[in-house]
DNA sequence: AGTTCGACCTCTTTGC
DNA sequence: TGCAAAGA
DNA sequence: GTCGAAC
């Protein structure tokens, strides 16, 4: 499930393996995924250059000579590699880009095909990609955006950082470990977060993503980067992929549910966070069992 | 306006 | 062990 | 992970 930390983690990778390197011709491009504009791929690639590689939210965008930008996006296991030509290819490579000198190419693996492959010149950059379609970035959001955003909805606010329109780049498991950081209920509704919760709640977006970068994203099953590197920010984790074990600051059991964002698995702890937003600085682990066995957390009612 | 649910795919894990 | 269903 | 239809 790659999200910001992991698509950040995978454009640092790419630019130095492609940039000012030449595409000699697209080798390989599968119609499951791109549909008609195959024949575009084989077509417009071969011979341009990379100039730019740059993310926004979970989008790649791969900027080539004569105004031609790929843009990508790994959906939930996608994989993007640049290797040896005659490295053996996996199954479910939709993509493969020969470089220069044929000895390497960029290839994109796909097994479940949610990931994207969309060619677009700068005219259609706007209608594809503009404001109206993927909100700021996670990471350049300023304050008083989040506010506004936060402020002019009812909704919860996990589904909020959850809209790639509102804010671009989190997903289900940063959603979970920014609000266990921030002290937030994800079931709270947006527009009643206090101030200092809102800007509690921003310095903690870009204070998790930023470590979840330097530890080159979380890897729970397939992520890997271009160099085909597990990312080790998992082992950071408080809440995510936590159920049942008891939280690393209060010691009560990290809870599971699926009701408070539906069709999305939410890891929280109901001692640290509630719908007012933290607390204060807790008394530390008053409620830890070192022995394992789970506090028994009052569940709580949304209000 | 906001939430729920199924669909889109394939591989892996789970459960009887 | 094996296969279908559930899960990611 | 993302979309759209239905409620």
């Amino acid at each position: 499930m790659p999200e910001l930390p992991e698509v950040e983690t995978v454009v640092r990778g790419l630019r130095p393996k492609l940039l000012g390197r030449v595409i000699q011709a697209c080798v390989t491009v599968s119609p499951l995924m791109v549909g008609k504009a195959a024949s575009d791929f084989r077509l417009k690639l071969g011979g341009r250059s990379f100039e730019q590689i740059d993310r926004h939210g979970k989008w790649i965008f791969v900027r080539l000579s004569g105004d031609l930008t790929l843009a990508i996006h790994l959906g939930m296991t996608g994989n993007l590699r640049v290797e040896d030509a005659m490295h053996g290819i996996e199954p479910h490579t939709h993509l493969r880009l020969s470089l220069e000198s044929g000895r390497q190419e960029c290839r994109f693996i796909d097994p479940r095909r949610f990931g994207e492959l969309v060619l677009a010149t700068s005219s259609d950059m706007p209608t594809r990609f503009g404001p109206k379609q993927l909100g700021k970035d996670a990471l350049l959001i300023t304050l008083p955006e989040l506010k506004e955003t936060l402020a002019r909805t009812k909704r919860r606010v996990k589904s909020v950082l959850l809209d790639q329109r509102a804010l671009a780049g989190i997903g289900n498991i940063y959603a979970d470990e920014i609000l266990f950081h921030a002290g937030i209920y994800p079931g709270a509704r947006a527009d009643r977060l206090a101030d200092e919760v809102v800007e509690k709640l921003a310095r903690t977006i870009t204070r998790i993503l930023k470590r979840a970068i330097n530890a080159g994203g979380s890897t729970i099953r397939d992520y890997v980067d271009s160099d085909g590197k597990r990312g080790s920010y998992q082992n950071q984790h408080d809440v995510y992929g936590r159920a049942d074990q008891p939280c690393r600051r209060c010691g009560q059991a990290v809870e599971l549910d699926q009701k408070i964002v539906t069709g999305r698995s939410t890891h929280f702890c109901s001692g640290c966070q509630t719908a007012g937003g933290p607390k204060r600085r807790l008394n530390r682990r008053s409620n830890h069992r070192p022995n394992g066995q789970a506090a028994t957390n009052p569940r709580r009612n949304d209000r």
